[in-house]
This record gives structure tokens, C-alpha cells and sequence, in this order.
DNA sequence: CCCCCCCC
């Protein structure tokens, strides 16, 4: 095992025939189930393979089972925060099922050549691939012209070129004329460029330019890039005419897929409005699709998906029309998106345009790197999303503090109040004076004069009543581990943290003391999420701070965990 | 020669 992973370290790639020992569940609190496998190839075992998410189908339907032949085809090594090293299979082929083999485990007949290594049975795509070896016919690669040189005052060349981006065909009728037309954006190792097809060109080209594909093009028009509609990095455009030339190139050997220049997630923060980014992570949730209409009053589908990277920051990307409606969120893919734009939307939020390219788990080194990351640890962060919702306003955005900082920090000392969150325990509640009589009138909680009469007086009203309505005023004290600090709650929290209404304990105190005692009993030694503000009061020429809570939540124990493991994750880098 | 990039 030690030199299987060696191996691993030295290779990232792993291509290696063997037998499914064993593969078990792991318990997971959330998230997709995760699958640990025992493989062997006949003379070594390797147990700390992790089954990628999106490999979940081998196992659903009866695919990986123990006995049953496999070709690791993809498989990445992570190393975690504590060190650790995690082998994740990313790309498995089952090559012979459990019946075929008879259930004979570890026959070295079926792999009887070198333990676990690269098998130069299947031609990788990998940047490992023996391939380059095997190159292309000399000379064909030799005359083309880098992306980046081309310009209008040059008119022989031909590039050689991968296409990243292509349009649908659309029609357009103005003033100036009607026609159709279609566009695609081709890249090199130099740099990208945009191309478009008019009319004739669009019937002869449209067929022929694949997304993906390499093409040799020459004979085209250059003309300067109006940089209002481009998000491309360069200062011409091209567009086809009657004598270009477009010729599918078989060799995309050196050819990058995309030239992509992924924004980290929580860096976002940092970047301008409406910036084109390019953005890689982890689906973590998917809007069900929904038709909007917009303010031209055209109707349009949308999805939003909240995507998650290693920073541990979420974001919002809305992708819209068909790719809205085709994009399958299940197995919680990579997705990565090219030329996305910045919104200001909630915080921070990336829409997708024309011009960008969504690519679902994509081949790329960056997405099984976050692959890896999200199965083994990123499925559990207390990530936070840089997209503010009504609904996410009361999970993320909280100010946790534990209550020593309220002194530390000298909270409340500002100009305006402080707002923290805590976790706390009710140690003690004072029960004398925590309910007073209160003027009856819907919005005045004013407290009444007992007139001895049978009425009540409110100064504030300047009336006289004949009821009033009973209102808490608690002060209680609050601890957590390191320290403890005195609150107040009006009647809303104060019914909350006792666990009845001001009227019942009204009630009660006049009638039923000891039940009263007991309900303080009962509220004692709680434990909850306490929102509160704090601010610094003068009374008889005495300051100090003031802390009123201004919300009692029950504690959700996995969410807490998240955060404590997301704390202590962020004390150890 | 197009140029739409949306909604909350």
C-alpha cells in the first residue's frame, strides 16, 4: 500500500486493472451518499479509495459490486487539512461483472502483469498520455499562425484553432437589412478570438463548426473588435467570407479546451460589477428551472445554481434558456463557467451571457481537484454564501461571538449598537420585577399607574383604563464556556425563553406562585441561539453596556458542528 | 451586416 501510494503521489493518474474487494456506505449526515471500496489487483489491496460522487450510478445500479473486474481509469489523490492523503477514483470502467468472474477474487490470471500500474491497455486523454510520442504528420502544425499575431494588415495565414463557443443561428431585420447569422469563439495556446458567419457562410459553415472541435481557418476578415460586445481578449474579430476556409483538424494535440482563468470564489468580493469571471466549483444545489418574463416583456428560462469551491464560499450563477433547462444538478457536478458577468445581486452574484461557456464536470485538472476536495471534506463545510436571499439572511450572515468578546471587543461602544449572535446557556433568571402592567392600548406598552379604583392609568395615553395586559421585562443571565454576561428580554424573547405567554405568567403570579417558580425552574439551564444588541447605555451617570436579545432560536446541533468543524478548519490553515 | 446577455 505504501508504494501504491507512492505511486499515486508520483503519478495523480492511475490507471490500473483490478477486482473490487469490497465497497461500503459511508454514513454521511448530508449530501449523496459516499462510497468507500476495498480494490485489489491480485498481489495488493488499496482500501482508502473514495468512489467520486458522480460514479454513484455504478453503485445504484448494481454496476460495482464486489467480484466484479474494474479499469481505474481516473483516479486523484487529495491531501487534507490534517494531512492526510485520500485516494478518489474519479473514472472507473467495470470490464467484467461479478457473474463473469465467478467470484473468483484476485485470480491472477486476469492481471497477471505489473501490480497497480499505469495500463497501457486504453489510450488516455490524460496530459500523461503516451500520445505525444505519437504526433501529428510533420510540418502540419508548423505554418500556423498564433491567434494572438493575427491582424488586419495580414491577410496569409491559417490558425490552427479549438472551438469554445458556438452561437445558435439567429435572424436579425433592422434598417440596414435582414439576414441570419451564427458566431463561435476559437482559442490556441496564444490566445481567442470571435468569429462570425453571415447568411451564405451560415449554410456553409454552421454544420461543420463543432463545439470542441479543431479547425484549421484561414482567408477570413479582420476587422477591430467593438469592445461593448466582446468579452474575449483581443482587438480584432474575424468574420467568414464567400473564400474563407474552415478544415477539421484531426491532431488537437497542444490545442487547449479553454483558455480559462478561474476567480476563486470568496475573491469575488474583491471584484468590480459586472467583471467577466471565469468560475469553477461544486454544484451544491440547483433551483428547480423557472420562466421568468423580462422588462421587454419576452419570456426566458432560469436556474440558479449555488456553486462552492475551496474557499468555502457560495455563490449564486444564474444560467438562463436552454442551458437553464438542460442543466441536471443531480450527483452535485463540477461546473465551470467561462465569461460568466458579476452582478451586485444580494452581495454577489454571476449570471451567465451568450458569450459564456458552461461546462459540466469538465476534464480538467482544477475540476477533479475540487471534485476530490468536496467528497472528502467540502460536503461538510458552514460554507457562506456571497448571494444574500431572504431565505439565507438568518442562516449565514450571523455575527457569532462568544460572550468574553462582548468585553474584549468592547462591543457597543460605537456610534451605533452592535449586533452578535451567540450560543449560550441560561444560567440564572431574575424573577423579580419581570412583569409589569402594561397599558392595554394595541401599541403602547407603557407601564399603568394601579389607581386603587379599579383603574389603571397610562401617563403616555393620558387615560385611564379599567384593564391592563400583562408584559415581561426579564433580566437573566447568560454563560457560555469562557464567560457570562447579564441580557434583557422583552416580552417576545422573554415568552420564548419561558416558555409561556406574559397573560399565562401574569396569571400564575397572582394565583400560583410555586408553578411560577417552576416554570423559571424549567427555563434555567437551557440552552439556545440568543441574536442580540449591544450598546452602551448612561444611567445616574454610570455607563455600561446594555445587551437586549433581540431573537431565541433553538440550537441546530449540525449546523453548530459545521461551524465549530468550519472554526477549527480555519484555526489550523 | 449582429450586439439579445434578461428575474429577484
Amino acid at each position: 500500500v505504501v508504494f501504491l501510494l507512492f505511486f499515486c503521489f508520483a503519478h495523480e493518474i492511475l490507471p490500473s486493472l483490478c477486482v473490487c474487494q469490497s465497497i461500503r456506505q459511508i454514513s454521511t449526515t448530508s449530501g449523496p451518499p459516499r462510497f468507500r471500496l476495498l480494490m485489489s489487483d491480485g498481489q495488493h489491496s488499496l482500501s482508502s479509495l473514495l468512489l467520486a460522487t458522480q460514479l454513484n450510478y455504478l453503485t445504484e445500479q448494481n454496476l460495482l459490486v464486489p467480484n466484479c473486474v474494474c479499469l481505474l481509469k481516473k483516479t486523484i489523490i487529495n491531501t487534507l487539512a490534517d494531512g492526510r492523503h485520500v485516494v478518489i477514483v474519479m473514472d472507473l470502467e467495470i470490464l467484467q461483472s461479478a457473474e463473469e468472474t465467478g467470484g473468483k477474487i484476485g485470480n491472477p490470471t486476469l492481471y497477471s502483469t505489473s501490480p497497480m500500474k499505469a495500463s497501457p491497455m486504453k489510450a488516455s486523454p490524460m496530459k500523461t498520455s503516451p500520445l505525444k510520442a505519437t504526433s501529428t504528420s510533420p510540418g502540419s502544425t508548423a505554418k500556423a499562425m498564433p491567434i494572438a499575431n493575427l491582424n488586419p494588415y495580414q491577410s496569409k495565414w491559417t490558425i490552427r484553432a479549438r472551438v469554445t463557443n458556438k452561437s445558435n443561428i439567429r435572424t436579425w431585420s433592422n434598417s440596414r437589412g435582414e439576414g441570419k447569422l451564427f458566431s463561435f469563439e476559437i482559442v490556441d495556446e496564444s490566445g481567442e478570438i470571435k468569429i462570425t458567419a453571415f447568411n451564405n457562410e451560415v449554410d456553409k459553415f454552421f454544420s461543420l463548426v463543432e463545439q470542441g472541435k479543431v479547425y484549421y481557418i484561414s482567408k477570413a476578415t479582420l476587422k477591430v473588435a467593438n469592445k461593448q460586445y466582446t468579452t474575449l481578449k483581443h482587438e480584432y474579430e474575424m468574420t467568414l467570407h464567400a473564400n474563407s476556409s474552415i478544415i477539421p483538424c484531426d491532431d488537437s494535440q497542444g490545442v487547449p479546451t479553454l483558455n480559462c482563468d478561474f476567480v476563486p470564489i470568496a475573491e469575488l468580493e474583491n471584484r468590480d460589477k459586472d467583471a467577466i469571471i471565469d468560475l469553477i466549483g461544486v454544484c451544491k444545489s440547483a433551483e428547480d428551472v423557472s420562466r421568468i418574463t423580462t422588462k421587454s416583456s419576452r419570456e426566458v428560462s432560469k436556474r440558479a445554481l449555488s456553486l462552492i469551491d475551496t474557499t468555502g464560499k457560495v455563490v449564486t450563477v444564474t444560467l438562463w434558456g436552454e442551458e437553464a433547462e438542460k442543466f441536471d444538478s443531480s450527483g452535485q457536478p463540477v461546473v465551470a463557467i467561462k465569461g460568466a458577468r458579476l452582478s451586485d445581486f444580494g452581495g454577489r452574484s454571476l449570471s451567465a451571457l451568450f458569450s459564456s461557456t458552461v461546462m459540466v464536470n469538465p476534464d480538467i485538472p482544477e475540476a477533479f481537484r475540487l471534485r476530490a476536495w468536496y467528497d472528502q471534506e467540502g460536503y461538510a463545510f458552514d460554507s457562506q454564501s456571497l448571494t444574500e436571499t431572504r431565505s439565507s439572511v438568518s442562516g449565514s450572515r450571523m455575527n457569532w461571538k462568544m460572550l468574553s468578546d462582548v468585553k474584549s471587543e468592547s462591543m457597543g461602544h460605537g456610534e451605533k449598537a452592535d449586533y452578535f449572535s451567540c450560543i449560550a446557556t441560561v444560567v440564572y433568571i431574575r424573577k423579580e420585577n419581570c412583569l409589569y402592567q402594561a397599558c392595554p392600548s394595541a401599541d403602547c406598552n407603557k407601564k399603568v399607574i394601579d389607581q386603587q379604583n379599579g383603574l389603571y392609568r397610562c401617563e403616555k395615553c393620558n387615560r385611564d383604563f379599567p384593564n391592563f395586559k400583562y408584559r415581561l421585562l426579564l433580566s437573566a443571565n447568560l454563560a457560555d464556556f469562557g464567560d457570562n454576561q447579564w441580557v434583557t428580554c422583552f416580552q417576545e424573547t422573554a415568552e420564548v425563553l419561558l416558555g409561556h405567554s406574559a397573560e399565562t405568567l401574569g396569571q400564575l403570579r397572582d394565583t400560583d406562585e410555586d408553578a411560577l417558580d417552576e416554570v423559571f425552574q424549567k427555563a434555567t439551564f437551557r440552552t439556545h441561539i440568543f441574536k442580540n444588541r449591544a450598546k452602551l447605555e448612561t444611567y445616574n451617570d454610570e455607563s455600561r453596556v446594555k445587551v437586549t436579545v433581540l431573537e431565541v432560536l433553538p440550537v441546530n446541533h449540525r449546523e453548530y458542528s459545521r461551524r465549530l468543524l468550519s472554526n477549527i478548519h480555519k484555526l489550523a490553515s
